[in-house]
DNA sequence: ACAGGATAAGATATAATAGTCTTATATCTT
DNA sequence: AAGATATAAGACTATTATATCTTATCCTGT
């Protein structure tokens, strides 16, 4: 059950990654993020400028230049996160594929379904990546392969 | 958020097609199925084989041939299904990627997802064929485009 | 101003998924 | 036995997702 796209994945692993060693507000350069995640420089460098046109992050290039986040870590959800990379009409989708499931013309199993959406829904918007951060850097959590 | 594949999403939708159709122990022909719901005849056939060779379909070739349910349609999960044509390590995945999350070095994110795919799983488990077949027939609710 | 370190961006390659086409094979009806 | 009807199976194509490569651009320190 593959949820989230690998851009996705990468992203958020690299976000948090970014929390756990230094908070996430000072620069940290995409190349050693890629090289400790194992995750391909450039695929990464692209989902960063995602991030970045959607002001989740601010980069700089130069010596010392890397990637930031512009707010605090507590105040980003992953939600925000999955949204950015995905698309805003990330949960948006019926079970069976169909294309205007919910509108007077369920599917069978839509209102299941939709709770289900709403529940993980509530869980992204409620998880920051402070959250996620400290269980890397305090608790033996790991992002890495 | 994409969950299941195209195949799955035809196999499951031509499955209670059948059911809401005759009940699904009588024959229905794939052309009947791939015709009503729009779904690719060849591409249908090809997820049928599948469910033909995983025993939860039998099929019949000739005039009045076609495919019908090995058993009652209040014994098929949807789980069964869905593992048949996905795998069955569908459940088997780490929100974040990461090959062995879990054995002793779970992500940040392990137990909150394991706990909402055992949820899924286990609606998917008490979800028969039978209970989905008899929303369409019954209530107003569609499997078609 | 210059050199080196860093991201930005577009082009290209590879792999996985989805879809189509063709031929083979089985079964029923007459 | 012949013809019509249906699934089986493999080859082929198209599309999308993922990954890599190359060049451009910017920033900092000296």
């Amino acid at each position: 059950m593959k949820i989230l796209s690998r851009a996705c994945n990468y992203g958020i692993r690299a976000l948090i990654y970014m929390v756990a060693n230094n908070g996430g507000q000072e620069n940290t350069s995409i190349g050693e993020i890629s090289e400790e995640l194992d995750i391909s420089f450039h695929f990464l460098t692209k989902t960063f400028q995602e991030l970045n046109r959607a002001n989740l992050l601010k980069s700089s290039r130069g010596p010392n230049g890397g990637v930031a986040l512009t707010r605090p870590a507590a105040d980003i959800s992953m939600m925000e996160i999955i949204l950015v990379i995905e698309g805003d009409d990330f949960f948006d989708t019926c079970l069976l594929g169909l294309p205007d499931c919910g509108n007077g013309a369920p599917c069978p199993i839509h209102e299941v379904w939709k709770d289900k959406k709403d529940k993980m829904r509530l869980e992204f918007e409620t998880t920051s990546l402070a959250d996620l951060g400290v269980r890397v850097s305090e608790d033996k959590m790991r992002i890495t392969i």
